[in-house]
This record gives structure tokens, sequence and C-alpha cells, in this order.
DNA sequence: CTAAGCTGTCTGGTGAAAAAGACAAGATCG
DNA sequence: CGATCTTGTCTTTTTCACCAGACAGCTTAG
């Protein structure tokens, strides 16, 4: 209970640091417009004048770019820009979280990672509400959408809610069901939504690398009587979850009022028709041919 | 109007790779509660062990934790978690975005970065329902909150609207106020939330460091005539901008259903007293007192 | 067809990050 | 007090990401 004993003695083929500047900031220069769509980017050659590094370098980052579909590369005649073509990602209205996650409860798949209960952190034990003493159920999930992981949820509960449901309700059934079946009356929530860079074993459960950028959502769920019911901690792969939000203005004279929109309901767990990453094993490409 | 010649031969102290791996593992670690907060850290040697470095690797990721605050290292004793004390942060409501906005354009400086008339990338032009031929107005600018940048915004609107205001406006009015001044009927918008890594120039406008997790929000805008009048990408600092959404249960029997709370106004720029990031200088956190 | 230019794939050389270890100074506990 | 922990700060050595350059195979322009 403590050091799960993973040693990290991996090869690890390590990150190109260089290569990841040249990266994002062509991705950029892609996604900004900056660099016409469907035109040829300047050669492998001009390209490691400009950025000040070597051919290699910039074949690290074109590879990358590549693989994501962004450009296509083309032997002996040139890179070529490809317009991003957004899609594949699982769109959730923002104002509909919650159907619309038991929806998706049934249509994709839980790992469980973790399951026990502990001390609840300060931070966790303020927003719930509990007292000094209070234990709460901590447990970690990964949901996965046609094999690909993309989200990495923590939960806390308090343990006299948490004790309703078992293990195996968990891996099977929506957290929001199994709180409603055990009487809580929920009634309203707060989500805080932020970013944050993954870390090694998150990065490696929702299968991306290391320091990539998520979105996270964090939520504070209580019932009628504003006692804390669930705290959510969630990581998402922003490119395979969106949040969205549709907003009308309400006509109110000058007074510049804005509503979410009745729920539309997009979220489609679909067959993601899309360049469908290969992973990158670890990070590297490196041939390793030697 | 192409390359803009930056020839970006900087001495680049670079990043280490390894201490990054170990960083955010405990940075998770210590957000997630599975190291106890208050609590004393693993020894330098003991971590060393561990993850299977060196002692210098550790220090390093520790430096960088005890610079964010969320560890403190006391000389002779040992390293200490500090509960993260999550503030600083502007916390802007979801379902309010705009009157928001609004009331921060004047709370808040704008240092304009581009400004320009182009043709719309093909995503642009199509979410703004825009002809073949016609062109936007595309600007870049950089929200500023008491000194420190926190948002990097590139917007798109179509030339004729664009055209009745000027270069100064922009530097000065919220593009928002701007477009109801020139005329048009804004009436309802679409949001997408998503996240990314910072590029290289992203990242110096911003003040963080190359591939850091920023908070990105698409915002489509259209009048009541169904016309696209602004297309919005917006990258946020998410150490210092947050979003939030509050949501009651309507009670409407087993639907289920879920509604944004009424606009709460929680957003203050606020004097942000908090462990105020010395801003680590690009990246590195290198002594050089050689 | 020929020549120029591009990507793909090697080679060996170089410098900085990381490793390994030693030592000092402060904290803690018996 | 004194033994033993901790962090802080040096050393020297090793490793590996990056660099420079060459060459093959392909595409395209002339």
């Amino acid at each position: 209970m403590m050091g799960p004993m993973t040693t990290r003695s991996q090869p690890m083929v390590s990150e190109p640091r260089k290569a990841l500047r040249v990266y994002l900031h062509l991705k950029d220069r892609i996604l900004s417009g900056t660099l016409a769509s469907a035109a040829r980017m300047p050669s492998e050659p001009d390209l490691a004048i400009e950025h000040g590094v070597s051919r290699v370098t910039i074949r690290g980052a074109l590879e990358r770019l590549a693989e994501e579909g962004l450009v296509e590369r083309r032997p002996g005649s040139g890179t070529y820009v490809r317009a991003a073509s957004r899609s594949g990602a699982i769109v959730a209205d923002f104002s509909n979280v919650f159907t619309h996650l038991v929806e998706m409860g049934r249509r994709t798949d839980v790992r469980l990672i973790s399951f026990g209960y502990a001390s609840p952190t300060p931070a966790v034990a303020e927003a719930l509400g509990l007292g000094p003493g209070e234990e709460v159920q901590r447990s970690v999930r990964v949901r996965i959408a046609d094999g690909t992981p993309f989200s990495y949820l923590v939960t806390y509960v308090p343990k006299r809610i948490g004790i309703s449901y078992s293990e195996a309700d968990l891996r099977s059934t929506p957290l929001l069901e199994l709180l409603e079946r055990s009487g809580a009356r929920v009634a309203s929530a707060r989500q805080t939504v932020g970013a944050t860079q993954a870390g090694p074993e998150i990065a490696e459960a929702l299968g991306t690398e290391t320091g990539a950028a998520l979105l996270s959502i964090t939520r504070i769920v209580k019932d009628e009587a504003g006692a804390g019911v669930e705290y959510l901690y969630a990581l998402y792969r922003p490119d395979l979850y969106e949040l969205q939000l549709d907003l009308e203005r309400t006509k109110r004279g000058s007074a510049m009022r804005w509503a979410a929109k009745s729920p539309v309901a997009t979220g489609r767990p679909a067959n993601a028709t899309e360049p469908r990453n290969p992973k990158k094993t670890g990070t590297g490409k490196r041939k390793t041919t030697r």
C-alpha cells in the first residue's frame, strides 16, 4: 500500500526538445492559417536554416505533424499542408453533461484502475463539506470509446454514500446513476474547467505522451440540502473529447444577457473516421535499426 | 507578409527531460491526493531510487514544484507538501462570458500584436459562412491583468464588418462592443472548449514555457439572420484563468435535465495574492551563479 | 532526356543533460 | 550532546540528443 513498485526501467526513447519546439511552431502556423493550406511547405533544409536547427530535428517535427494528419509528406516532392479536418472527437454539450454522461456510460467501456477508502485531501474535504475524521471513497477510472481511452476520472464520494454500491457496480454503471440509486438527491453542481500537462502514468493510461495537454474538469455535486455528494477530477484528451456550449441572447433590452441554449444532444461516440494516430510508441520514432 | 524573418538564434537554456517527467508525476500525485498533504515527501535519495534517476534530476523537479508553491523545501529537514491553495485565477462564468468579457475589457490591458486583412482559412470561412472570395479581418491580441498576460486571442471578422472600426478601437474596446456598435445584431454563439500545448511564440506572449498546457476556446458568433459575425480562437493560461459553470437540476420528474444557473458574476480580476510565480526565466531555473 | 530539388537514410563528431559520488551545513531525535 | 537524518553544492564521468554532411531514390521542371 504505497509504492506500487513500478520501477520505471523502460528503455525510454526520450523526447526531443528542439523538435518539440519546431513541431509546436509549425502546428500553430498551420492551424492559424499563417501557412496556407494545401500549399507546399518550405523544404527541410530551408526550415532547418530558418529555425537554426539541423535537418534531423526538422524531420522529427514533420514526422509528428504527418502522424497527426496535419501535413502530408511526398518523397521527392515536398511536404504539403492538409486542412485540419477537425473531427473524430466526442462532443459533449456543456449544459447537458450529466444526461450525456449517462448516455455515454452505456456506449463506452470503463476500466477501473483504483478503488478504496481513505482520508480526503483538504481541498476535497472542504468542497464536500466533510467533517474532520470523515473518510471518502476514492476511485480512478478510465473511460474508453472505440478502444481508445479518452478520459481519466478521479472521484471522491463520502464513505456513507459510497458503501451503498460495490466495486463491480462502478465498473458497469455511471457513478451518477449509482448515487441516485443510493438515495442521494442530486440537486446542483459546480464545474470548473482548466488544462494541465499529462503526467507519466496518466499519459500512459490515456495513450498520449507525457507532457501532452489535457482538458481538466473539476466538478462538485451537491444534494438538495447542500451537502457534498461527489467530487470529480476529470482529465480529457482534447483530440477525442470537446466541451461545447451554445448560447443565445435573451431579448432583454440593453441588458446584454446570455443564456445556455437547450440541450442539443450533439454527443455521439461515433466511429470516428480519423487519421487514427498510431500512438507514437512512447514518443519515439527512432528506428533503432542499429 | 510571409516569413517574418525571425531567426530564432537564442542560446536556449534547453529543458530537462527526465526532470520534467518526475515533476509531472509528483504534481499529479500531489493534486490527486495520493501524496498526503502537509506531510513530508520521501527524501531526495529515496525519490532518486524510486524513479531510477539521479538526485540532481530529482532536485530539478522539486525546485520546480517549489517555484509553483506546491511544496516547501526546508534545508536539513525535508520537502513538505503544501495544499494547492487554488486561487489567484480569474474565474469566468461560462454562461455569462460576454458580459464578463465586457466588464473585463475595462479592467485589463490589451496588447495588439497583429492586425490586418487576409483570406480566411477554410475552417474559418465555413464557420462564418463566407463566400469564396470574401476576406476577413484578422487580429491577434493579448490580454493582460495585473501586468501578467493571461490570454491570447485570435479573431476573424468579415471584412465588411471589420472596416467599421479602427485598429485603435480594437486596442481600447472589447471586440463585441465594437461589433454591436457597428450595427451587427449578435444573437447566438457556439463555444467549443479544448486544450493545447503552447507554441514558442504564444508561450512567449503569455509568459509561459513552450509546451505548457493552455485552455483553448473556439467561439463562433452569429447574428439574427444566422450570418457569421466573429470567429474567435482563444488560448488561456489555466493558472490565471478558469471557466466555471454552475448547474441546477430542473425539477422535471425523471427527465434528469440540467440547466445553467443564473449568472453569478464571480469574475474579479482581483489583486491575486498568490505565490506569484517568478516566471521561470524562459524555463530554466539553473542558478547560473558561477 | 537531363538537371535540379525534394524526401529518406545513413555516417561520425560534439556538447549538454544526466549520473555518480563526495562533502558541508542545518534539523531532528535519542 | 552526538548520531543520523535531511537539503544544498560542488566535483568528474557517462550518455545521448543534436549537428554536420554525404548519398540514394524519387519527382518535377526545363
